[in-house]
DNA sequence: TATTGTTATACTCTATAACTATA
DNA sequence: TATAGTTATAGAGTATAACAATA
């Protein structure tokens, strides 16, 4: 007999599964914990990006977010209706946008850091510390590839 | 000071990043494995459930995948279609499809179960094979929530 | 010619609503 | 009335191609 059909089919064999619900879980949790602040988890990213390091263009903060510059430009467009961020030409090479966090929108991030913080840590309270360490060094080397 | 602009804004520290990325990295990989069967990864998924355990209707394997009925009709719709599956409606109850492999079917699925068990630990060669275990335990113990 | 931002478009995935046939 | 399967539709997410402005 090729497969043994007493066996159930649990799709949690499947380490795709476990990935795409495990996403799906946290996504969702963040997502309802940052909505009182008018962002979700994608924005948070981009906020994240820009609350960091120097003034950069849109296709410097797509490309550190590993997203297509044309899904920037949707998502600066939804922050900048927000009043979370502002672009303005760069002025040593004016087919850049340099983009910036308004002062509503540091705001913002101090506040979505600690609501995306409590979301990850209540996503990860039924496991130990140590296991939850493990669980991003592990993805981190996979990624690292 | 609110935040810390030294700090680079590293995606990697995202545990939704982390999980995103590793799927699809993952997906890629099964996806590519099981092209010349004619499946792809969410196939799999369906043909697993099909052959462990009884014949079942279209709803029962759409709910142990946790899809939609109507997303699982779109599947069926293409297994069917390349002789992998076949759907009759239940003598007990008319309003049921029940579905089964088809001998070519029972072939794809073997032959998919060896491609997919290669890609999983080809994605997971990088990790220590305890590390890989704990990642699962980790992963199903937050999905058990 | 190449690059940045933009728009249009398409394709997948997913969810909802409404229809049909059966119960 | 409720359920299983189907269809139509719409919304996110993502990718490609083409265009305008600028280098």
């Amino acid at each position: 007999m090729s497969t043994d059909s007493s066996a159930a089919a649990d799709p949690r064999d499947l380490l795709g599964y476990l990935l795409k619900h495990a996403n799906l879980r946290l996504t969702a949790l963040t997502d309802a914990t940052l909505e009182r602040l008018g962002i979700d988890s994608k924005d948070f990213g981009t906020l994240r990006v820009l609350a960091h390091g120097e003034p950069a263009s849109q296709l410097q903060v797509a490309q550190k977010l590993s997203v297509d510059r044309t899904t920037m430009v949707a998502i600066l467009d939804e922050l900048e209706r927000k009043g979370i961020v502002v672009r303005r030409p760069d002025p040593a090479d004016r087919r850049r946008n340099i983009v910036e966090l308004t002062e509503h929108g540091r705001q913002t991030f101090d506040a979505a850091q600690a609501a995306y913080r409590d979301a990850e840590n209540a996503f990860l309270a039924t496991v130990s510390p140590r296991a939850a360490d493990q669980l991003r060094r592990t993805l981190r080397d996979l990624l690292d590839q």
